[in-house]
DNA sequence: ATGTTTGCAAATAGTTTGCATCCAG
DNA sequence: CTGGATGCAAACTATTTGCAAACAT
C-alpha cells in the first residue's frame, strides 16, 4: 500500500497551480501527481495507470493519460525526450546536438564548440556504460511559431489537451 | 522523382557496413539508407516510408521498419530520443539533465554543475524560441548491463532486431 | 543452392475521442 | 446547481510477428 509519501510543499505546489489554471482537484489528479512526484524513473502514461490502479482500483487509463497531458500543458510537468514508441531515426553516428520542436516533433541537428568539449562526470561513467552524449533544446521552431498548423513534413504532431 | 543525391562515400560507408555485418545489400535497404541520408529531421519509420514509397512503390511498412531497426542494431544509423509516441512525464519541471537508458528504456534524472552554465548559442535563440536545454547521456544502465533481461520497472523495453 | 530478406496478413500495443454520468466548487 | 472531470466503448495510430515466396550471394 505505497502511502502518499510526497511533501507536503509538492501537494500545496499542485493545489496552486489547479486553483490558478482552473483545474478541479480530484482525487485521482491527486494520486496521479503524487505517484509522479515519487517516480525518479520518467514513467510513461500507462505506467502510471498499472502502478496507481494498486491503491486507486476504478481509475481509468484515459483519465490517467488526459490528466498527464493536462498537466504538462499547464507546466505542472513536463514531458521529456524519449527513445522508446515512435522512434525518429538519425543518420549521422557522429557527435551532434539535437533541437526539438515540442509542437511539431520534428529534430532538428546543430553544431556547437562550446558543448563539444562536456565531459561526463566520473561518477556517472563508472555506473553508466555512456554509449552517447549531447545537448537537447527544446524549443517551438519558426514554422509552428508561425502557423498554428504542424508543418508538412511532421508526422502528426504534438499532444492535444484536456483544458482549452 | 527525388534522386539519390546521397554522396558516393556514404553508399561506400553503407556497403562496407553490410559486408562487414552479414547484411544482404538489397534495392530496399539501399534505397532507405539514401533516403534517411537526405534527410534532415530525423524521420520516424512511417514518414520514410510514406516518403520512400514515391520511388519505391513496391515496398512495405515492415521492410522498412526492420530495416531501420537492423540499422540502428547494427550503428549503422542511431535512433534519437524524440517526445511524441510514447511519452514520458517529469514531474521535475526544474531545468536538469538526463540518462536514457537506450535498453530499458528508463530516464534518471541527474544534477551536474559543470552543465548548468551551458548557454544557448545566438543565432539559434533568435530563430527558435528555447523553452528548455540539458545534457542527455545515452547508456546502459547497471540493471541491463548485468541482466540481459529488461528491468522490472521497465515499460516494454527497447528494440528488437532482425539479425541475431 | 541456401539462408536471408521481403511482403502479406493479422496480432499486438499504445493513444485518443464521443458521450453519458458524476462530482467539485 | 453547473460545468468540468471521469469512465466506458470504440476508433485510431503505430509497431511487431509468423510465414511462404523471392532474392542476394
Amino acid at each position: 500500500m505505497a502511502e502518499v509519501d510526497i511533501v507536503q510543499g509538492d501537494l500545496e505546489r499542485f493545489f496552486a497551480f489547479c486553483r490558478e489554471r482552473n483545474l478541479k482537484i480530484t482525487p485521482q489528479r491527486t494520486a496521479i501527481y503524487s505517484l509522479l512526484k515519487g517516480c525518479p524513473d520518467h514513467p510513461s502514461a500507462d505506467y502510471v495507470y498499472r502502478r496507481i490502479r494498486k491503491d486507486f482500483p476504478g481509475i481509468s487509463f484515459e483519465t490517467v493519460n488526459r490528466t498527464l497531458l493536462t498537466f504538462a500543458a499547464v507546466g505542472l510537468i513536463a514531458i521529456v525526450e524519449s527513445t522508446t514508441g515512435v522512434r525518429r531515426f538519425d543518420p549521422d553516428t557522429e557527435s551532434h546536438h539535437h533541437i526539438h520542436c515540442v509542437r511539431c516533433g520534428r529534430i532538428f541537428d546543430f553544431r556547437h564548440e562550446g558543448y563539444d568539449g562536456i565531459s561526463i562526470p566520473e561518477n556517472l561513467s563508472e555506473e553508466f556504460t555512456v554509449i552517447d552524449k549531447r545537448v537537447v533544446l527544446h524549443v517551438i521552431c519558426p514554422e509552428c511559431r508561425n502557423q498554428n498548423e504542424a508543418h508538412e513534413s511532421s508526422d502528426h504532431a504534438g499532444y492535444r489537451m484536456t483544458t482549452s
